[in-house]
Parts: structure tokens; C-alpha cells; sequence
DNA sequence: AAAGTAATGTTAAGAAAGTGACAATACTTA
DNA sequence: TAAGTATTGTCACTTTCTTAACATTACTTT
């Protein structure tokens, strides 16, 4: 199965379908259905099979899926059957929010080391992370081999600190900031900007 | 131009422009280019003209788009020409990084009232508000005519949160819970999960 | 054991989204 | 002023995505 042919759209539903697996997982659930994922995350059942279908055959006809099959057989498939580590950039409130999140663990991702530019805040501790000077982010990331990183400055100095965590090989970048940024094709990268969901949110107020 | 017609993913696309004008605008552009536009962001210029073609012209021909004036534009389409009083549940790590987080004012947003379950917070200030009991979602939220809220709670809780504040007449729901929700199909509900962005990008590494 | 029920894997049709091309228009330069 | 350049508005085409339908398989019940 050539990843390459697979429609990025579908390799986005991927993780949600993972998150409902934990959950019916959490509920005590054995088994599960396309038609009961499809009632639970509103999406139709055909496509739930279909897009599952991509990567092999993981249910069984009359049936259904087995959660705790599926679920490791989403892990392999997204490469979260592994524990990355993951850069952060920024130690403000956001940072700090980010590095306490106990969300990631257990899901593919762990924050490994932290930089921030403000010398106030370099030396300071967060939660067992030492936070290094934003100098370091080159050695310091090449050094670890982390290919994983995640950007929580102002949004003035966003671009600026991509370009080094690009310089230093990140592979795949998840920004915080609420503005766009230009890499290189070969990185990824994803934001979070909760004013996006809102405003496309209140349109339909 | 009648609304209904208009397709969601067009919408989804609005604040990713009024982003990107706001940032033209800072850096003291006066006027724009569909092709400017998707340069950076990464999205056809024929895309773009398309999308804002379904509210109407906005350009001139051979000149391109005055910035302030799409902007104005996009702000009335998406209904952020005014301020939204938001409520918040949850006053944890993650909560109290989204009050002092400064990005929703100017964009349309104004976080009104914070709400916690936990005695401990309960009476506590965080940037001028000061947070009141879960028991009062559903009184204070009819009394200030909140209709957007986020969800800021462990994963375990945030059904139940959310059950109270549809009961209470919130019509759009920002979730930061690694989990979804079932709401009312009257209710407009969007996601903020980080993980599910990384899983994403690591599927690809 | 047979009939009934449930659910997948799979295909084909339908719907939606994106792209390319170009006439029309505005500005710029010689 | 005339020619050249830039860029929108717009349409038709192409590609992609979604849905509906159903044969096949597995389990359950009588």
C-alpha cells in the first residue's frame, strides 16, 4: 500500500478516528462498528470503511472491528506506535500550558526540551524542563535528533524561529502563533488557532 | 448572496485570509493580490478569487484587493465587525493560558466569564475575572446572552460541561478536550486538538 | 440446522471542489 | 496617447471526495 496514493484528507481523519478508538477503549468496549464511529464523530459509516480500507482489511464482515486491534493497527499506520520527541519553542503562559498538557503522553508525544529567548525565563524550570536560550536551538535540536517541534511565541518572532528550527532539521512544525509562515516543501506544518474555529463559528450566528 | 449556498469549506477558509491581511497590514501593504495571498498561504490564487467571488467583488481588475477594505469586508461576512462575550469552563493550566492569551481581542473575541468545578478555584481571579462555580453555568450564561463558549476540562468531564452549556443556549462550542462531543445539531462545535495535528504530520515521516 | 440479522468490503454513480484559461479592466510607461 | 503589463471576475473542465447500494460473511436465535 504506496502511502503516496492515499488522499491527505483521509490521513487527517486518521487521528480522530483513533482518539473515538481510546474512548469507546476508556468505555469498556470491545468491539465497534463503522456505523457506531460514524454516529459518534458525524461522518457516514461508508466513508469510515472506506477510508480504513486504504490500509488493509481490520474488520470482520457481520461483525465489526476490534477496537484494541484497530487502534494499534492506527498507531503503526500514523507512526505513533513510538514516542516522538517534540521541541518546544516559547516558555510563556502558552509554553507553560503546553509542557503541563498531559495530553500528549500516550499519544505519540513527548515534550523533550524547551527554549525561550527571554533571559528571565532561560534556567527556570517547567515541570523537569531546564528552558534553554533560543541560541541552542540548532545544537541542541541536531544534537538530540528531534525531528518534531512546536512554536508558542508572539506571532512577530514566529517566522524567525521557524527559520532555525528549519536550519536544524525539524521535519514537521505545529504553530501556536495566529499567523501564516513559509517553509521549505519538505516540512510540515500544521497551526492552532482558536480564532479560526471561532470566526468560521460566528458566521453562522 | 444568499449564505446557504455557500459551501462550509469556503468558510473555513475566511479567517485563514482575514489572517493573512491582518499581517499584509501590519507590514504596511495597502493593497493585495489573489496571487500575493496564495503565495503565502500555500492555496491557489484561482481558489481564492473563487471563495470571495461568493460574497461578492471586492477586487479591481488590474489592481488587485485594497487590504482594509476586504478586511472590513471579511470581518462583517464572518460577523467579527463586533466584539463576542465568550465563557470559558475550566480554569486549569490550559484555562487560564487562554485568558491571558491575547490573541482573541481585535479578532473578534472577549473572554466574558470563567467557570470551575474545583473549590479550590473557585473565587479565585485570573486576569480580572474571577471564577465562578460549574452550578452557575446555566443562570449567569442566560443572564449575560452568552452564545459561544470553549471547554477547557479534563476529557472525562467535558460531556457533561457540555451538556450544561447547551442547556444554558450557547450555540458554538470551542473544545480543547481530546475528545468529541454529541451536541444538538442546532449547536456548531469545532475542535482544538493538538495531537490530532502532529499524528498527521508524523504519518508522513 | 435453517432463517434472520448485522456488518464489512467493494463498486459505481453522484456531488463537490479545485484548476486553467481568458476576456475585461485598470494601471504604468514610453 | 498608445502599447504593454497586471490582475480580477468568470466559466467550463477536470479531479477528487462522498454516498448509496449490495453481495458476502459472521453471528444469533429459534
Amino acid at each position: 500500500m504506496p502511502p503516496t496514493t492515499i488522499p491527505d484528507i483521509v490521513i487527517g481523519r486518521l487521528p480522530v478516528y483513533l482518539r473515538a478508538l481510546t474512548q469507546f477503549e476508556i468505555s469498556g468496549n470491545k468491539v465497534t462498528s463503522s456505523h457506531e464511529m460514524g454516529e459518534h464523530l458525524g461522518i457516514s459509516s461508508a466513508q469510515i470503511r472506506k477510508d480504513l480500507l486504504h490500509f488493509g482489511e481490520f474488520g470482520k464482515q457481520g461483525t465489526g472491528y476490534n477496537i484494541s486491534y484497530l487502534k494499534e493497527q492506527l498507531e503503526v499506520i500514523l507512526r505513533v506506535n513510538q514516542e516522538w520527541d517534540v521541541a518546544l519553542v516559547g516558555a510563556g503562559g502558552l509554553g507553560n500550558a503546553i509542557v503541563n498538557y498531559s495530553g500528549f503522553r500516550g499519544r505519540g508525544f513527548r515534550i523533550a526540551v524547551v527554549f525561550d529567548n527571554n533571559p528571565a525565563k532561560i534556567g527556570q524550570k517547567i515541570d523537569d524542563l531546564i528552558v534553554l536560550s533560543a541560541d541552542q536551538i540548532k545544537t541542541k535540536i541536531s544534537k538530540m535528533r528531534i525531528r518534531i517541534a512546536m512554536v508558542a511565541v508572539p506571532s512577530g518572532q514566529a517566522q524567525s524561529v521557524t527559520n532555525k528550527l528549519v536550519e536544524a532539521g525539524i521535519e514537521s512544525i505545529l504553530n501556536y502563533a495566529p499567523t501564516s509562515l513559509t517553509v521549505p516543501s519538505k516540512v510540515r506544518i500544521h497551526h492552532i488557532d482558536p480564532v479560526v474555529g471561532l470566526q468560521h463559528m460566528t458566521y453562522y450566528m
